[in-house]
RNA sequence: GGGUUGAUAGCUCAGUCGGUAGAGCUGCGGACUUUUAAUCCGUAGGUCGCGGGUUCGAGUCCCGCUCAACCCA
């Protein structure tokens, strides 16, 4: 498919290279050239190139790659390994080399991503996904093709053979009997030095940016290894993967706002799935005691460095287990996700793991929610919140704040840095519009602790954060999370956070069908009241559980996010290949 | 949804008080048989995001819009 720009483009392509123009049009020729555009300028040169190639009767798009080679065609990590033996002292030798090599001929193809010419010796440096390897064209071994290299640019794919040598400098390079154009690239790459740069760019060309910039090639080879070392540690653990419905006919699983969408034939709307929590719970019933899946979530929300659109989770579902035993298994699979991670690829860990905030190699700090709230609350300095704690610990809070607390704000804001540093008119308009006290708990914990877990929770020498299971939820913030035994104001839930940020989210199940009903009952006023961001009641669902899901805990998990932590990634986008964007023509 | 910042050559960036639009890289022509951002000589390349306004004159000042980044909700 062809994205070129109908105009100038076609007439400037035939006619303004001098070399090939034919007639005694010249001047105007160069006329046509010098008022296109530097890009169209670009394009037209290397079409034209193209068409010199084509004119000699030669593919600028071939498909018969390695044939007729008469050396071992070979990736250019496996070329590279032939010569393993040919380094004095850090640097490449020729004879070393040669001796290596046992003077055999290799040929490696990839594209051209340097090209210095000095006279009758030439330089390219070509990349292919195992590697680069340098090309040292000399035009004594080349003889007359050494004029091939003008049908070439930065940016083509080319094919060459030769033997293995090194330069003078001590580099490993191929010095081609032969060298062709094997793809011709119209369009020039980035800047050599300062590369693609540009976010917006990067994002909507994401094939220049994955050429520009091998470091994004990396965080996405991590992000498959991530993926691949999760799958491998599920699976070892005898889950099995399924795959579930993305287009749903109710809300559930997740308190989020969803897309719609509509089948036609059945003439029925469809939510895209904010979660797999249902389904999965369901395989549960039906046996399928440990199961997860790793797949596509949608959720009609904002975007922002956390959030995308679509996005990646893992969820999996453990028979007969409960919380505790998944935050063993948290920390587990998170530390052999990473070690996998940097035995796949040592020197991009390396510099990852030194730029972390975070440390996992320490026991993650398990704390509940309303202690966590009493501490944050003491560590404010006020004195009316420490005396509240002393007497009721972290729900003793909950009474001071119950009505509105403007008036005492000011003074309190002032009482030290920690109490300065909260946001105290959004937690003000949180709390006030609670309708219970668990979710005035939650809102304790979320403007007195969650901005604080990174520097609250250190590891033993104080240099990196560590990771927090915060637990023990109020049972109104969580509709299909089991009541704790002891005390049925809480859930056994836990929420994982790393670096500050949301990793996990999991809870011992529901599993007593009237208890869910009710809980769905209560989603459905919500709604009824005006919260957009509930659940439906899921008649199937609660049927399901009537039939007995033995006792069960399961895990939420963005693969995103765990790319981003374990890749130091600002932002989800540098972890989706293509992340969702306006339109914008080019 | 709100705030802040930004958008100038294919890429990376300058552009002073409002007075003829600049550099490096890329491209094109040339020199060069050991380069690593090669070097040297020459040369081309612009809808200053889009649309209005003020002005004798706008990349620059004002208004609106689009897109993006960051922060907040």
């Amino acid at each position: 498919m062809s994205i070129t720009k109908p105009n100038s483009e076609s007439q400037v392509s035939s006619q303004s290279d001098p070399r090939i123009s034919q007639g005694p049009d010249t001047d105007r020729d160069v006329v046509v050239a010098s008022q296109a555009s530097a890009e169209d300028a670009i394009l037209a040169f290397r079409r034209a190139k193209a068409e010199k190639v084509r004119a000699r009767g030669e593919n600028p798009f071939a498909n018969d790659v390695g044939k007729g080679s008469s050396g071992a065609v070979l990736d250019i990590g496996k070329a590279r390994a032939r010569a393993e033996g040919g380094k004095v002292e850090g640097k490449y030798v020729e004879e070393h080399v040669r001796a290596a090599t046992g003077a055999e001929a290799v040929s490696v193809r990839g594209r051209v991503i340097a090209l210095r010419s000095s006279g009758g010796l030439t330089f390219l440096r070509l990349r292919d996904r195992t590697g680069e390897i340098q090309l040292l064209v000399s035009q004594s071994t080349m003889g007359e093709g050494y004029a091939r290299l003008d049908d070439l640019d930065v940016g083509d794919i080319v094919e060459a053979e030769g033997l293995l040598t090194a330069s003078k400098r001590g580099e490993l390079s191929v010095e081609p009997t032969s060298l062709r154009l094997v793809t011709k690239a119209f369009r020039p790459l980035p800047e050599k030095w300062h590369g693609l740069t540009d976010v917006e760019t990067r994002y909507r060309q994401r094939y220049v940016d994955l050429i520009a910039n091998p470091a994004v090639t990396d965080v996405f080879r991590a992000r498959s290894l991530i993926v691949r070392a999760t799958r491998s540690i599920l699976d070892d653990a005898d889950f099995l993967e399924v795959e579930t419905p993305t287009m749903h006919t109710l809300i559930g699983g997740a308190v989020a706002k969803p897309f719609n969408t509509h089948h036609n034939a059945l003439d029925m709307n469809l939510f895209m799935r904010i979660a797999p929590e249902l389904y999965l719970k369901r395989l549960v019933v039906g046996g399928l005691e440990r199961v997860y899946e790793i797949g596509r979530c949608y959720r009609n929300e904002g975007i922002s460095t956390r959030h995308n659109p679509e996005f990646t989770m893992l969820e999996f579902y453990q028979a007969y287990a409960t919380y505790d035993d998944l935050m063993d298994f948290t920390e587990v699979l998170l530390r052999g996700v990473d070690a996998r991670l940097k035995a796949a690829m040592p020197e991009a860990h390396a510099a990852w793991h030194k730029g972390r905030a975070y440390t996992i190699d320490e026991p993650f700090a398990r704390v509940p929610m309303d202690l966590a709230v009493a501490r944050g609350a003491v560590k404010t300095e006020i004195p009316a919140w420490a005396q509240a704690v002393t007497d009721g610990g972290g729900v003793g809070l909950l009474t001071l704040l119950q009505g509105d607390f403007g008036g005492s704000m000011k003074e309190w804001s002032k009482a030290s840095p920690r109490a300065k540093a909260i946001d105290w008119s959004n937690f003000r308009k949180g709390v006030m519009k609670c309708d219970n006290d668990g979710e005035r708990l939650f809102a304790l914990y979320e403007y007195l602790c969650e901005p604080f877990l990174i520097e609250d929770y250190r590891s033993k020498d104080g240099s990196h954060s560590i990771p927090v299971f915060v637990k023990d939820y109020p049972f109104e913030t969580s509709p299909l999370a089991r009541k704790n035994d002891a005390n049925p104001a809480l859930v056994d839930r836990f929420e994982l956070f790393v670096n500050g940020r949301e990793l996990c989210n999991a809870f011992s199940e529901l599993n007593d069908p009237e208890d869910q009903a009710a809980r769905f009952r209560a989603q459905v006023d919500k709604k009824a009241k005006g919260d957009d961001e509930t659940m439906d009641y899921d008649e199937d669902y609660i049927r399901a559980l009537e039939h007995g899901m033995p006792p069960a805990a399961g895990f939420g998990m963005g693969m995103d996010r765990l790319t981003m932590l374990l890749t130091n990634a600002q932002s989800i986008r540098d972890v989706i290949l293509f992340p969702l964007l306006r339109p914008h023509s080019p």
